[in-house]
DNA sequence: TCTCTACGTGCAATCGGTTGCAAGCAACCT
DNA sequence: AGGTTGCTTGCAACCGATTGCACGTAGAGA
């Protein structure tokens, strides 16, 4: 014995079996007291538990999962973390896993349906159940992709599949109605991606508003929910005569203001902008982006607990969340 | 061989074994096929690897990280995930750390240092090293929490730890003097979080460019690193008289430009702005926001390598890359 | 007093890889 | 021919927790 380094003594992490031996009981008793603390004597169990707290024992998640097959993580899928529509659902997401004691293994397809089939099958091994946000991948693609792993599909409807989803179809109402009252009577509405389920929601819920109010509506796009591509749909937008402007989401309504402003029009004054999601952007541009706010935070939550109820076998109901109007400063009376 | 199961046999997921018994060796060759593919004769890896991909076979990270002491995994822990400036780096540090084999787990301190000492040690024994980001706690403090863990810290020096970091004090004064050469002689610098390392940092390049060039310099704040807090900003900054404002970073940039909207003015027209970052929102907001671009996708890439590094037990320089000047629509002449 | 039940505990197998050691074997050297 | 070397491979012991089974004990019931 050579090496007296001072502080910390090189004491290998302390294993249930360090434990069992200072109390003199077996392995079995230390991994029961905390597996299945009803099957140890009460005050056996507290010994256990103090002389874990003492050593600093936490239990080895390898070792655990390979006796019971379980490995305490959740895959997130996301298609663009650097969309700001997911960081505040994956934050929720971490802090619900979190108090079901699991860990979150994040991975980024760059929004690819190639890349989902290969990364699903990448990590779907090291992971106890798949959080799949928004996926491009058709749903048949997606289920064959998942296979048997235990899975919760967020923000897109998936026949045969967990999913918790945000309805805007109200709130777009709302919105659509707060619009009307202001005086606006000729309506466009840019719509997202084709593949996108949300966007094809969103798309139905302005169109059978429109006919309803008997207002016209230039349907624009397909688009990409990108910037840019807002920006060079402004063009078509004064084109089309609207005042009012529906946007697939935020990232492509700030595109268009920033369109709009490149051909010398001011955004409330000139023409309204709506948005959808409400993501940070949208609070923090001015002036603030009237648009309709999803409750990412419980959609994350939701998105665990239904995963975590999949794992534990019990019967998981479909979630379906509200999104709610939220008025800033984007729009007004028409010119 | 009876089980000729029409689709998927339901058979367990193919372990080394398996594939050691379908090609009559013994299940440690397999095993070295994959983890020392030297020790085995080219002929045999050949069919063992044919073998394991017929099998889809995958090795349990569970069973290797109990027999290595690894578990593939590399903890990521971030101040704040919806802070725009980290997306692109949790991405580059994902396809990073994919390319080496290893996943990411996310976690969110939510801006707390005391979550950020709760986490690593939550964490620790989870991961095979720990990527911090922008941490909050005091260097000492970080180190006893991270202890032997193997760690990267980003985006802030830390004597003692490997480090990756961005330098914008070249790219600030560039900044300076393309104000100075538009006109400007009155500067304001808004100060970032006081217990930030970069917020000093950046505070000194442009303390030290004024003092150079003779002009004179308001320093206000330290302000946290939130839009509310650059709006709310707006107020001193009419006051202080200055017409050249370097914001701590972007989201404060677009902080005071809302803010100075509120009171009637207009960026560039009736002052200049500069932020720091380029998060997305320095490119999405209208007018393009002056920015001082951090190289983010590199700061990753070269975090990922270091740890990667430590956990080979190379010795690890540490990294400083140089951030630059970007020039947009939120910078022009003085009134 | 004797069985029966219920509870608490320990034994030992198991999960799926990794790896030190030694044996088998062929080529090479003297 | 005998000895040496180096390459392949198998054996078996781990890694640290979980869990089915069986044993021992004590209290309940007859």
């Amino acid at each position: 014995m050579v090496g007296a380094r001072s502080i910390l003594p090189i004491m290998k992490q302390a294993t249930i079996y360090s434990i069992a031996q200072a109390l003199e009981v077996s392995a079995s008793t230390v991994s029961r007291a905390f597996s299945r603390p009803d099957l140890v004597k009460p005050e056996v169990r507290e010994r256990v538990l103090a002389t874990a707290r003492e050593l600093g024992y936490a239990p080895n998640r390898a070792a655990r999962g390979l006796a019971t097959g379980r490995t305490g993580l959740y895959g997130l899928l996301v298609p663009d973390v650097t969309n700001p529509f997911f960081p505040p659902l994956i934050r929720a997401i971490q802090q619900a896993a979190a108090r079901v004691d699991a860990g979150v293994l994040l991975v980024d397809s760059e929004g690819s349906g190639a890349a989902e089939t290969a990364l699903v099958s990448r990590i779907k091994a090291q992971v106890d159940g798949l959080l799949v946000a928004s996926p491009r991948l058709a749903t048949a693609k997606l289920k064959e992709a998942l296979g048997a792993v235990p899975s919760v599909i967020i923000n897109r409807a998936a026949q045969g599949l967990a999913t918790v989803v945000c309805d805007n179809t109200a709130a777009l109402r709302e919105a659509a109605t707060h619009l009307h009252d202001l005086g606006h009577r000729r309506f466009a509405l840019m719509r997202g991606p084709s593949a996108s389920w949300a966007a094809g929601r969103r798309a139905h819920a302005i169109r059978s508003w429109a006919q309803e109010a008997g207002v016209s509506l230039a349907e624009l796009g397909h688009y990409e929910a990108v910037f840019v591509d807002g920006r060079r749909a402004a063009a078509q937008i004064v084109e089309s005569g609207a005042t009012a402007v529906f946007a697939f989401d935020d990232l492509m309504a700030a595109g268009v203001i920033a369109g709009l402003s490149d051909l010398g029009e001011t955004v409330p004054r000139d023409r309204s902008i709506i948005g959808c999601d409400d993501v940070l952007l949208a609070r923090t541009m001015t002036p603030g982006l009237t648009t309709v706010t999803a409750p990412l935070e419980e959609l994350g939550r939701q998105s665990v607990l239904a995963l975590h109820g999949l794992l534990e076998q019990r019967p998981v109901p479909n979630v379906q969340l509200q999104g709610t109007l939220t008025v800033r400063g984007t729009t007004g009376p028409p010119p």
